[in-house]
DNA sequence: CTTGATCCTCTAGTGACTAGAGAGATTACG
DNA sequence: CGTAATCTCTCTAGTCACTAGAGGATCAAG
């Protein structure tokens, strides 16, 4: 039932020196221990370590990650804040798949035009050069 | 027409030191100067400016984004490993869509069912923590 | 030709890990 | 039960991609 930091580790993707690292930063909290002061974990940990490496991936930074880890831990509190973080997140998730769709049309014509022996006429800088100015005003 | 490290700050919307830094690890190659020593830059250096700002918000590390660069300075490469290079970007780029899309269709869930005051069943950490394992290959 | 903004280099600090040392805990086998 | 192999513990230091600051030179406007 219970397993070692090593085993949620390998469960989730995550190094084993990272897991504490997030436990130090309050992303993951903390466990309990065995005698010998060693952390035992259960399942919810994974899924939740998980969402953290995916959440990173995908360029969250840890505040931001704290942010919906929030929404999760407190699924009672009221709207207000929440409601604001989940639009801000999906305002940026919305312009990250846009600016990522514009890539991959790139990317795509390129591996196209390669079939006859060059690249050719590669527009990758112009494609994401050329988005104007979208500042993202929250942190 | 030749233009400060300032002005390309502002242009590109990036941060000078950040411009000093680029050219020191080589993504941004060196620059003619002044008498006194200080950067010139023309056009060109925004596009490719912008260019990385973007890649870099859309999560590519530098050595990503290095040969994306390649790619747009040697189009005349023969195509084996532009190819190769395409395709792994391109790859990558599907999947974090398909993570990000994902994770947008959660956070639209939970603003929707926020309008009657909780934020209720919050499935944000089962939407990225389920993705079974889409390992990277490539660095 | 001065003055204030901008630029130079260089060193050091930040966030988010990642690696390593040295010591203690746990587990698996005989 | 003993002991060897394999974790795990804490702590310090290193990496990557910046970011900030010191101390001084250069530039452009008046």
């Amino acid at each position: 039932m219970a397993f070692s930091i090593g085993e949620l580790a390998r469960r989730a993707d995550v190094k084993v020196p990272t897991i504490r690292y997030y436990e130090q930063i309050g992303l993951m909290p903390e466990t309990f221990r065995t005698e010998g002061q060693q952390r035992r974990y259960g399942k919810p940990a994974v899924a939740r370590l998980a969402f953290i490496r995916h959440a990173r991936e995908l360029g969250f930074e840890v505040d931001a990650i704290r942010t919906l880890l929030l929404l999760q831990d407190e699924p009672d509190q009221p709207c207000a804040q929440a409601d604001q973080i989940a639009k801000a997140r999906l305002k940026e998730v919305d312009q990250r798949i846009a600016s990522l769709n514009a890539l991959r049309r790139e990317l795509h014509k390129m591996i196209e035009g390669c079939a006859c022996g060059r690249i050719g006429e590669c527009r990758v800088i112009e494609t994401l050069a050329d988005q104007t100015h979208s500042h993202r005003e929250w942190k």
